[in-house]
DNA sequence: TATGGCGCGAATGCATACAGAAGGTCCATG
DNA sequence: CATGGACCTTCTGTATGCATTCGCGCCATA
């Protein structure tokens, strides 16, 4: 129903195709979780929401499995990705290394101007973390992460980290309500500001892929907490 | 015309969709060289050469978009990926740091059985430099760097890896040809190897990066040898 | 002669129609 | 009562048709 609304309102900026339209909308509501992993995505059905045929739909639905966001099963449809916990691991392992990755270069690259910028965004994100505004600081961590990946100078290596972040950003916000995660992150945040002014890439880095580490612990202890109890119709289905 | 007839010999195992056999063919003779970057993919042109209708074609140009290997340009067609000479070394930039990444986790966590297969990799890559083969050692040189994927034991990261190759594939072969870079490339190999035997992931990743700045300088020499004397039709095309 | 407006052609983007396959259901039989 | 097979439904995959839009060339005018 709000996505009906969204394309509604969205439909004035009319310039977009109505593929690229569909896909954004299907892309957004995977990454927030409005779709869980494993529904189905009926070609027909997505059509008549969206007001078109189904031939944007399903020019949407082949760019999102090269996305890795939806998967084909033989010829019974398409799902929303369905992870098992190890590949959900090794993709926040795949990202603490990438990040560690652009973090690095990023220090020896940065230009005052973004160095300013950077530290801009991190200390208003002190207020997020004391009103406790999860929606605010993920919204805060991800311009945090994206000004990094700008900073490496390489518009290359910034696409393909925003890609597996993207990837990721369904898990993202769970882990933020875990505990009180997100003082924690943004004390790492502190560290790996603090590496940067030094000029101490290395260190940034090592302290950048810490921070994911953690963000990814975060996440496990709370799937576990939150899948433990129920134990019975969905094990391996996020 | 290799295109038709190579459609032809695989329409035998019509398992797979149309439309994915359309995107593999045009994403190997992208990744090839045979379509030069800049060339426009016209949708019927295409469907007419692989004995289709527009409807599979414009499903594997959409998928091919997202891969990045063409680009759309408004309504006038899609080209193959008209990509500038920054962009060609800032995806040799991040290969070269993807795939130090890789190799210092893999040198940490690899198999007796997968460093076994390794170093039979290399050993096999000798003769080849010997006879100076281009092709083989193409070949081997993507087997050596897969097996290394492989051994991150991060399916993720894996495919990360494997996709930033594929998509600087095109030029790692052109650059190969240049002065006796395949007998340097193999003595780089060499001192990787020795890293990897003595499990010193970071002396491993060091050089892994080195062996991939390397590959891109000698690119960049080969691609000024030949691109200056022209100087006329193609400034950026290459 | 140069510039701006107009019309034509062609190719994309979308909609609709048709064929094939996969799954479910119901019935018959052991 | 269980199991296997056939039929039917539904959805995907592909083909074709139509509208829109973009580019290009021509002509008129300053």
């Amino acid at each position: 129903m709000a996505g009906l609304f969204k394309v509604a309102t969205e439909a004035e900026e009319d310039g977009g195709l109505l593929s690229d339209r569909i896909r954004n909308a299907l892309t957004d509501e995977i990454a927030s979780g409005a779709l869980v992993a494993g529904s189905a995505l009926e070609e027909q059905q997505l059509a008549d929401r969206f007001g078109a045929s189904r031939t944007p739909v399903r020019e949407a639905l082949r760019q999102l499995v090269v996305s890795g966001l939806v998967e084909v099963r033989g010829r019974r449809g398409v799902v929303v990705a369905r992870m098992t916990p190890e590949r959900i691991m090794d993709m926040f392992e795949t990202s603490a290394e990438v990040e560690a990755m652009c973090v690095r270069l990023a220090t020896y690259r940065m230009t005052p101007l973004e160095r300013s910028r950077l530290i801009e965004l991190h200390e208003g994100s002190r207020a997020m973390v004391e009103a406790n505004d999860v929606d605010a600081y993920d919204a805060f961590n991800r311009a945090f992460h994206e000004c990094i990946y700008g900073a490496t100078h390489n518009s290359f290596m910034a696409e393909q980290a925003q890609d597996v972040r993207a990837r990721l950003s369904a898990f993202r916000r769970t882990q933020l309500r875990q505990g009180d995660r997100i003082r924690k992150s943004r004390d790492e945040h502190d560290a790996i500001m603090q590496a940067i002014a030094e000029g101490d890439g290395e260190t940034a880095s090592r302290r950048m892929r810490a921070h994911m580490l953690n963000a990814a612990a975060a996440l496990r202890r709370y799937i576990e907490d939150r899948v433990r109890p129920v134990d019975g119709p969905e094990p391996d289905n996020f």
